[in-house]
DNA sequence: CCGCCTGTGTTACAGTCAGTAACACTATGG
DNA sequence: CCATAGTGTTACTGACTGTAACACAGGCGG
């Protein structure tokens, strides 16, 4: 078993806590460790959720400050961002890359309909061109 | 602990030699263990592939039929529809079902181009029309 | 001044999964 | 009847995650 197989797994891949805890850090935006475990549905020790908040923050999608004497845990990187990137990913194991292919394979399996695409799509390029448009004009 | 947590785990994910056997067995489309093995990089044992495709078929992505006394793989599912609905997940995960703020993340966090959103928007609608048109016409 | 409360640091264990492979078994052709 | 080719079974290891206990430190009320 040499073990140098390199991170056999996904990597940045996250549990299902995990992913509870981070949302909870991204829907509250600044919280301790006591806020989340309030948040989360299931009964869990106060320990239990530092752990994972540790171990979020060492993947680097959380960051904390000392806020008066508490740790206080915000986001490090924004939904948008892990989610654009998790997608990324995908593309890179599935379609060589190429966020195209992946497109395709969304409305190919029925993730995504052509027409929302298009609709998205528009929606997206005004925002884009309004976001531009705005940011020269200052 | 209790063991209830139900596959704390990314559901149906790959190890990455796994990942690798599947893009053997999709490139290649019918293929025995040996063929994957001879594929493969990595200098493997033959029982450690067949353990793989074994995996890979228990988890639903290939499929195996007897030919000729050997076993011959064949996708159970293509890849854009693996690629489809692993992006579905990212969207469940981290936008709450909405691929829409999935593709805004993904422009957001530049994985996409807004522009080019726009172009593969407009090909994979034509793409659609044609085969609708073609269908019907049939 | 001292113990208590609150909050952090450290360590650990069990379950699951993926990588890897050895060994056992069976049928088939020579 | 045996060698060979191919399948079935079982196992071990390391990583990752869920879960938590225990230990430690610094203010605060008495």
């Amino acid at each position: 078993m040499d073990g140098n197989t390199k991170s056999t797994h996904d990597p940045g891949g996250l549990g299902e806590l995990e992913r509870s805890a981070l949302h909870v850090v991204w829907r509250l935006g600044r919280v301790t460790a006591d806020q989340v475990r309030e948040e989360l549905d299931r009964p869990l020790k106060d320990s239990t959720v530092r752990t994972v908040l540790r171990r979020l923050e060492e993947k680097g999608y959380v960051a904390h400050s000392l806020e008066d004497r508490a740790f206080l845990y915000r986001p490090a990187q924004s939904r948008q961002s892990v989610a654009g990137r998790a997608a990324k990913r995908i593309a890179d194991w599935f379609c060589e890359g190429s966020v195209e292919a992946l497109l395709v394979g969304m409305v190919d399996s029925r993730v995504l309909d052509s027409d929302e695409l298009q609709r998205i799509a528009a929606i997206i390029a005004r925002a884009q061109n309004h976001a531009v448009r705005t940011k020269e004009a200052q």
